[in-house]
DNA sequence: TTTATATTGTTAATGATTCTCAATATAAAG
DNA sequence: CTTTATATTGAGAATCATTAACAATATAAA
């Protein structure tokens, strides 16, 4: 058993509820996938494997997953949330070109020492940590040289 | 004329866009507001006080005060997405209770250079900052003793 | 078995956001 | 003061992601 599923099993047990084969399928699924996601591909991707799955039945575990901490909100894109996994994927940044839309990743890294210090000190237990950067990339801003012309 | 009102003015022209009264009244009362708001609250504030409104163009005014730098997204609340102005604001973190729900804020301090050097790093001109702490405040920590039990 | 409860898929409803379009304002140029 | 070209607006319709309702089914305990 993956140490995912484990989680997700003790989680939904200690609320009562019942780690069923729709609900494994969506887990799978989802740490198969090393890409954000919505919830559309998410289901179109189980759909390709087997019918035994409804979207509504993902829309409902999407809020569990959260809740044990499995997944996180990644972004929202062409009115979706998206969504990614968390289990080896420590907390990162999002860096979101704002010109021609590329988006990468690195890790928290040295912010990540201080922040959690902040938290302390506000006594605050931190659990979701969402950190997006938008702006410029050096290619972009490369390109653009023709947009200095009316700076002070 | 206020601050924020001539860099509206100056982000249309550039655009080829004029202030119009709408949009006048719409920054108004974006600054005016001193907390998160959505695009309705927005609306019916502005109807308040004049009918000379509608919600279609607040709608289309959102985008606009996003790319002049003038606003920018707070969160997401009940479905629908919350934004906040920014002159006189500078970035911040935005802590969020899982458990109560309670919201709130605190700025960059000594996050913020570090975040910067990390832009630099990676020769990215960085514009919005969002950085978002969802977790359980110590309010709520405290009042959950009963829950420490099953701790390993 | 029986019983109580959780889960599911289907389908309909909701509701925020976007789109359409005809009417109007605006600014520049004669 | 016209004319002209273009940007803007409000009203309402259309979209479309997400939620809710509900009847049928699975599940686990007794």
């Amino acid at each position: 058993m993956e140490v995912y599923e484990d989680i997700f099993a003790k989680f939904l047990a200690k609320k009562g509820l019942k780690l069923t084969q729709p609900r494994r399928y969506i887990l799978e699924e989802v740490f198969e996938m090393h890409t954000h996601f919505n919830v559309e591909e998410l289901y179109d991707r189980i759909r390709s494997k087997t019918s035994k799955i409804s979207m509504a039945t993902v829309y409902r575990t999407i809020p569990l997953l959260l809740e044990a901490g499995l997944i996180q909100r990644a972004d929202r894109s062409e009115g979706r949330e998206r969504y990614e996994h968390i289990l080896g994927h420590p907390k990162h940044i999002h860096w979101v070109c704002k010109n021609c839309g590329a988006l990468w990743e690195t890790d928290f890294n040295s912010l990540y020492p201080a922040l959690i210090k902040r938290a302390q000190d506000l006594k605050f237990k931190p659990d979701d940590i969402e950190l997006t950067v938008k702006g410029i990339c050096w290619k972009c801003n490369t390109n653009d040289n023709e947009n200095q012309s009316d700076e002070k």
